[in-house]
RNA sequence: GCCGGAGUGGCGGAACUGGCAGACGCACAGGACUUAAAAUCCUGCGAUCCUAACGAUCGUACCGGUUCAAUUCCGGUCUUCGGCACCA
């Protein structure tokens, strides 16, 4: 048999592939349909990343083997291709980022291609092409006629480096994610997207998917329910109330002063009451400038000022209690106002320490003159007027039904969770399709003018100021409204990059529909989608956003389902031979043209998928892969071995059923490292054998086929098997043969192996004794000694007791 | 601070529902083939004791418990990774 030639066989077949468009989808298929859904990449300058590899060749087993099963499958990919690092790359060299986006499209497309993907590229998506973001826009102007979207004016995190506003979720401790530059706060009109609203059914809607644990549990983290009550403070002299959030309005005893937040109305509400304003205003100077890092991290010293002149009303004790601004306070939680509960929180504690104010014990069990008592989960309530003697639970309850009945407070639910933050100052993004309108106000874009195209222009540079480059065109920011035919300007600031990966999923199936995002019918078809995999940095933002969303357009009856994805799982990370994150700096990337280049693309399959737990980080080893190009070496001398005879022979009868069923059930779980492994130890036992029949070779590149398509495709055609591997059916164990009839048993002394016997599967105890007594080592170890007890489990164990 | 994962040979990792710990691969060592090397093939490979075989003792982060039997279950401790976080 010739050497097995990597390059030649890998680009015949994925010219095979391309030229007969072997993974193109069905349309109008009565068969059953299967989604499975990659994270589409961002076609950055760098190239593919074996991240990508990992991600995307995990589902494509799982795509293949469906295909296999005889299902009708959609695998699609495509690019989220608006972003900061080409704009700031286009900057750099002069080039449009048009041009660049291209570019960077053509070289992930030849490295997609290289590595044998399934895909339908018929399919393809691009959310910088006007034909589909048209319909990003037109989302969002149902988002805005439903008042799902809003502008606001607010502080927000300008990057120095980007020029450009940041969400909370793209920087941190006051450094930009991207460039890591400073982040400032600066006021500006932005637009929001209520995502709050759905905050409840995001949460709900978990219960009807299947996603890992770890996933649902980061977005209920990130959703950040809390159960509690708003409990009004009158303002002593005033028809005023303060309200606040708690959770623990049984605590309410025990509030001895209240604070707000430096932003709070409040303040501006009392103006000329308020002696001391010249404090205050100070004061929010001071928490203006700081940044939210500054604000959160670096400031564990309690500061803030006691607001004179007035004074708070605690609703059960009746007395007056002071009022102070502290920028520990958020004004973007709750009500931006807390009851302060000295004797039970530790932030309260400092401060009230800090204030001279009083503490008061209103749970039993800890020692509040040393610190709060914080361990209050349960407990007894005590200096609490009606509450004394009751348990926590019980007194919470009571508490709430109280406030209820005097029209002091009710029960809320609060969410971590803040609007979305949908804007950007940019250039590369979805421009927004609204006008505004002296006279109108702000004028939805007509929808027969989507898509609202970006202008072409030489300059795209950010501006100074945080305004959008499109600021800079006048031309194409003066326009006329839509309503009242007036002067209008449009309005510049562009989506983020999340608008256009939360909805590309729907577009994928009917990708050239001009008419709508994506057919009724093929809508109805084809979601929700199967299986969807992609990085765990993903499943908060992304998925959130995707899920609103899609829950909305489910609301106004645009898709026929509520949920997106039925099933999502996360790759783990592949760090470099170091055990470090790859990175440029550290210079432990792995580049996967160059292993393609020397082993090829089934040895890059094969090894990602054999590199250890799939969830789990994992570091790259260059002689890992060897080991996988080793194996497919054997894998192609078994065209040396074929000897005649039918069926897979009594030698590997067993060893074959047994390995059609791991692989399946491993693919299934995504344990593709130990689906692997079973394969390899098939290959050892048929080398062991020295010889197999075409039936066996035939189930094993079957089984083989969905991790390293080429190979197998090669030698499927070499055999003359039937038509071409594509084609052929995922192989069937028969499930009595996966079962041995006769097993080798540990026989165990007091819990110790000293020996084993080999003994039919379904044997009974005593047969099991008869055989295991013949044995010196299992006689030495009972002589003289008398048997207490003899625990048999058949098939499994043979324990006998001895003193 | 709160929530969640993980900790097994030199390395990546296996182990069903409590039933022979270390599958499979890498690395390493020895041998075969070769003028030689590479490649390939075969053998060995947790630690300790024993000349060695047979075998014995210890061993799944640490301490303790339940059980005939614990990597697996329970209680506690340590380390580490991830998420949320002055979130009221």
């Amino acid at each position: 048999m010739s050497l097995y030639e990597h390059k030649k066989i890998e680009e015949k077949w994925q010219k095979h592939w391309e030229d007969n468009e072997t993974f193109r989808m069905e349309e109008n298929s009565d068969k059953e349909k299967f989604y499975g859904l990659v994270e589409f990449p961002y076609p950055s300058g760098v190239g593919l990343h074996v991240g990508h590899v990992r991600a995307y060749t995990s589902l494509e087993v799982i795509a293949r083997k469906r295909r296999m099963e005889g299902f009708n499958v959609l695998f699609p990919i495509g690019w989220d291709a608006f972003g900061l690092p080409t704009e700031n790359y286009a900057i750099q060299t002069g080039r449009h980022p048009r041009e660049v986006t291209d570019e960077n499209i053509k070289v992930f497309t030849q490295q997609l291609k290289r590595i044998g993907y399934a895909f339908d590229w018929d399919k393809e998506i691009d959310t910088t092409d006007p034909k589909y973001y048209k319909w990003t826009q037109w989302i969002f102007l149902q988002l805005f006629k439903h008042g799902l979207a809003f502008r606001d004016r607010t502080y927000v995190n300008f990057c120095n480096g980007c020029k450009v506003v940041l969400a909370n979720e793209d920087f941190r401790d006051g450094r930009c994610d991207r460039c890591g530059s400073e982040v400032v706060q600066m006021e500006k009109d932005v637009w929001f997207l209520k995502i709050r609203e759905y905050a409840e059914q995001l949460l709900s809607g978990l219960d009807d998917v299947d996603y890992l644990p770890r996933i649902r549990l980061e977005q209920e983290n990130w959703i950040g329910k809390s159960v509690g009550a708003e409990v009004d403070f009158s303002i002593a002299g005033y028809d005023k109330a303060l309200s606040v959030f708690t959770t623990r309005p049984d605590t309410l005893f025990g509030a001895t002063f209240m604070v707000i937040a430096p932003e709070h109305p409040l303040i501006q509400d009392l103006k000329e009451e308020i002696t001391n304003m010249e404090a205050i205003v100070d004061y929010q100077d001071q928490a203006k400038r700081k940044t939210e890092f500054e604000r959160v991290q670096l400031a564990k010293d309690k500061t803030g000022v006691r607001i004179e002149g007035i004074q708070a009303i605690n609703p059960v004790t009746h007395t007056e209690i002071p009022i102070f601004i502290a920028d520990y306070v958020m004004m973007g939680y709750g009500t931006g106002a807390i009851m302060a509960v000295p004797g039970h929180d530790n932030r309260d504690w400092d401060f009230a320490v800090k204030f001279g104010l009083p503490i008061i014990e209103v749970i039993e069990g800890g020692d509040i003159t040393v610190s709060a008592y914080t361990d209050t989960n349960t407990g007894i309530l005590v200096n609490s007027g009606f509450l004394n003697g009751l348990e926590v639970k019980d007194a919470i309850a009571t508490t709430i039904t109280y406030l209820e009945k005097e029209n002091l407070g009710k029960r809320t639910i609060n969410y971590k969770m803040k609007d979305w933050a949908f804007n950007r100052q940019r250039y590369w993004g979805e421009p927004i399709p609204i006008i505004h309108c002296e006279k109108c106000g702000m004028v939805p874009v007509p929808e027969e003018e989507l898509p609202l195209e970006l202008p072409r222009v030489e300059s795209y540079e950010p501006t100074d100021t945080g305004k959008s480059p499109l600021s800079n065109i006048p031309e194409w920011y003066q326009t006329t409204c839509p309503v009242c035919g007036g002067y209008a300007e449009r309005e510049t600031d562009t989506m983020p990059q999340w608008a256009g990966s939360s909805w590309y999923f729907l577009r994928y199936f009917d990708n050239k529909n001009n008419e709508a995002f994506a057919s009724e019918e093929k809508l109805k078809y084809w979601m929700p989608v199967d299986w969807y995999n992609g990085g765990m940095e993903h499943v908060t933002r992304h998925l959130l956003y995707s899920r609103f969303w899609h829950q909305f357009l489910f609301d106004i009856g645009c898709v026929p389902v509520r949920e997106p994805y039925a099933k999502r799982t996360a790759q783990g990370l592949i760090l470099g031979n170091d055990g470090e994150k790859m990175s440029k700096s550290k210079g432990n990337v792995v580049n996967p043209n160059v292993i393609i280049d020397a082993f090829g693309a089934d040895t890059l399959r094969a090894y990602i998928m054999f590199i250890g737990d799939y969830e789990k980080a994992a570091p790259w080893s260059d002689n890992g892969a060897k080991g996988c190009r080793r194996f497919l070496d054997r894998v192609w001398k078994l065209q040396d071995m074929i000897a005649d005879g039918k069926g897979y022979g009594k030698a590997l009868e067993s060893v074959v059923h047994k390995t059609i069923k791991k692989v399946g059930d491993d693919f299934e779980e995504m344990k593709y490292n130990t689906a692997i492994a079973a394969l390899m130890t098939l290959l050892n036992d048929i080398y062991k054998e020295g010889r197999i029949t075409s039936d066996v070779l035939k189930t094993f590149i079957e089984l083989l086929y969905p991790v390293c398509p080429h190979i197998t495709s090669e030698i499927w055609e070499n055999q003359g098997f039937e038509k071409t591997l594509d084609d052929a059916d995922w192989p069937k164990y028969d499930a009595a043969k996966t079962i041995d009839d006769v097993v080798e048993m540990a026989v165990q002394i007091n819990g110790k192996v000293r020996g084993t016997i080999t003994i039919p599967r379904d044997a009974d105890k005593e047969q099991a004794k008869t055989i295991a007594f013949e044995q010196e080592n299992i006689l030495a170890h009972t002589k003289g000694k008398t048997i207490v007890k003899e625990v048999y489990i058949p098939g499994k164990i043979f324990n006998i007791v001895v003193k």
